[in-house]
RNA sequence: CGGGGAGUGGCUCAGUCUGGUAGAGCACUGCGUUCGGGACGCAGGGGUCGGAGGUUCAAAUCCUCUCUUCCCGACCA
């Protein structure tokens, strides 16, 4: 690939949109141009980074058994309503009309899609179990697209879908997943997590995001230094807390405490810490169109995690209710709530549970009380692990040390169970003759935003620094005197030598000084560059020089190419 | 959808407050000098000042509406 014939527009400046790092690098090398929000062109460049991506996960894929195909990315809505998530998918999902005013999408995912298909084509569990792909442009009206490639409306991804005669059958499906995205994530050179997810009304360990550790990350996870616990911070459990002390209960008693409200003003004015004072939030609960008050108990220097709550009442929606919504709810201004008597439902956190005499709100103005203990003066209907885990806490699986690092996700696997199958009416025979739904996983991998997640981890000032394995072009050969024949006879040969040994091989020769080929060289991050010029003229020698260590030694020129093949096999080698 | 910026040549921005008929750097074209880390000189080309309406003798500048875009919150690969 010359340069000179190449379009490869790089920018000297950063453009004054892009806030993160691999944006502003991806629109600087010219591997990407905006086309409209959330959007993108992706240049010769960027497309080359792309193409190693889908062929490292197109390549893990097969040998995980995985078959691949192409879906239609205009969907009828029709099979979305099969499902009820034409409804229910919200305005992210774009819809259209064509020109015999027949409803349609555009597939953010394809779950309908290829459940259609599988209930068409699968009859038998002869057919199974099978684990159909593609590598394909999603689009996801996204409320707000930002980042670059991290978070567009349209985007590439690889998503498989198995079809498994039984959940334990499924389950083996989801492991040889979960396998091959570790090998994926390896290859690319990234240093990633998996860990547990979300996994919403299903349940159990089921869902796994791979997240790529990089401070731009949009999620907070949790991860043991000592094993290989790591979660989704909304998902980390709390491990339960030892049984209480066995202080012996005491008398309850009111406590006037005027004007107090908050946990820090409170403990102040009754000269208490906040591990002995219990607070009551409360929460405006959505489930379906219904919509209801449920309060939660929680020591006074924890914070509720939405999420599990969420999860706990099968709600839709859960937000932190307003002051007056909740005098409405309860009778009471908000810094006197307390367990004791309060008029709406109560849930509390287990930690509420083991916690002896304790201080909480009075459930009246001005009035705390103390000396409260779970089970004797209120019962929670529900007592559960409701709380934001923090670093202080153990780890779940082997009480080690825990920290918190920000994340990129680039992959997920999911067991989804008989929910679209039964939905869509997807059945086989079993062995018995037995018409049974297919049992179904879904795994995806946001391709494009491995590229970014890689450029987020790998650059330095000058640019993006690609692992091997991502890099579009491999080696960049810079001709330092594009008028000098000798020089550029040696080029040539190199350049062809490289291309014999099926090395790609960017050459650099534009008529432009040697810093501004520097300069882009460092930029586009391919690994090895080879520099022919002054060095040369001396002593017939190329320079090598390694774009992540930045380190330089010199090459005969009769076996540079075969010396770079071999370095590069090497990079590229996998255990 | 809520909150906060920003729209002036391909890019980065000045000019807007205090109206007077558009500017710099980079990029681009030509010539010359340069040539190992984003050179220099000279000569050029390129702008409906996001759009519409209004105020005014006069609008990039003031007023109204509108569109786009970026950032912060709820979604997700």
């Amino acid at each position: 690939m010359r340069y000179s014939e190449t379009l490869l527009p790089t920018l000297k400046e950063t453009p004054a949109d892009a806030e993160v790092i691999s944006h502003q690098l991806m629109l600087r090398a010219g591997f990407i141009r905006k086309l409209t929000a959330g959007v993108y062109s992706y240049l010769p460049l960027g497309l080359k980074a792309i193409r190693k991506v889908e062929n490292i996960v197109r390549e893990e894929m097969d040998r995980a058994g995985a078959q691949e195909l192409l879906l239609p990315m205009v969907q009828p809505a029709e099979l979305w309503q099969e499902t009820g998530r034409y409804q229910k998918y919200g305005p992210e999902l774009l819809r259209f009309k064509d020109r015999h005013e027949r409803e349609s999408c555009l597939g953010p995912t394809h779950e309908e899609v290829i459940t259609d298909l599988a209930r068409r084509e699968i009859h038998s569990w002869r057919d199974l179990p099978i684990n159909l792909y593609q590598i394909q442009t999603k689009f996801r009206d996204e409320i707000r697209p930002r980042f670059g490639l991290m978070r567009g409306r349209e985007f590439i991804m690889k998503d498989a879908y198995s079809f498994d005669v039984s959940d334990e059958a499924s389950l083996l499906s989801y492991q040889k997943m979960f396998d091959a995205y570790k090998r994926i994530f390896t290859r690319c050179g990234l240093d990633f997590r998996a860990v547990q997810a979300d996994s919403g009304a299903i349940g159990g360990n089921y869902s796994h995001e791979f997240m790529v550790l990089a401070a731009t990350g949009e999620d907070t996870i949790v991860v043991c230094n000592n094993c290989d616990y790591a979660a989704n911070m909304e998902k980390a459990e709390v491990a339960a807390p030892a049984a209480g002390n066995d202080a012996v209960p005491l008398a309850l008693e009111k406590v006037e405490t005027p004007g107090k409200r908050k946990v820090v003003t409170v403990c102040e004015f009754l000269g208490i810490n906040p591990q002995q004072l219990v607070k009551t939030m409360v929460y405006r609960v959505e489930k379906g169109d219904k919509v209801e008050f449920v309060a939660v108990c929680l020591r006074g220097d924890r914070e509720v995690e939405e999420v599990k709550l969420k999860n706990l009442l099968g709600a839709s929606e859960v937000e932190l209710a307003e002051d007056k919504a909740v005098f409405d709810a309860t009778g009471v201004p908000t810094g006197y709530l307390g367990p004791v008597g309060i008029r709406i439902r109560l849930v509390a956190d287990q930690e509420v549970a083991v916690m002896r005499n304790f201080y909480a709100g009075g459930n009246e103005k001005n009035i705390h009380m103390k000396n409260i203990n779970c089970g004797r003066d209120f019962t929670p209907e529900a007592v559960a692990d409701l709380r934001q885990i923090t670093i202080k806490d153990p780890c779940p699986q082997c009480g080690g040390r825990l920290s918190l690092t920000e994340g990129i996700e680039v992959g997920h696997v999911f067991k989804l169970g008989t929910r679209y199958s039964e939905a869509m009416n997807a059945t086989f025979q079993d062995s018995e003759g037995q018409e049974t739904p297919l049992v179904m996983g879904c795994y995806g991998i946001g391709v494009t935003r491995v590229v970014a997640a890689a450029i987020e981890q790998n650059h330095d000032r000058d640019g993006i620094i690609f692992p091997m394995p991502l890099a579009p072009m491999q080696v960049i050969i810079v001709n330092l005197d594009t008028d000098d024949e000798e020089i550029t006879g040696a080029v040539e040969n190199l350049y062809a030598e490289l291309q014999a040994e099926g090395v790609e091989v960017l050459l650099d020769d534009r008529e432009e000084r040697p810093g501004i080929k520097f300069k882009d060289a460092d930029l586009l991050g391919i690994p090895w560059r080879i520099t022919v010029g002054r060095g040369f003229k001396k002593d017939g020698s190329f320079e090598l020089r390694n774009r992540r260590s930045g380190e330089v030694e010199s090459l005969a020129p009769e076996s540079a190419a075969r010396e770079l093949k071999s370095r590069i096999d090497s990079e590229l080698q996998i255990d």
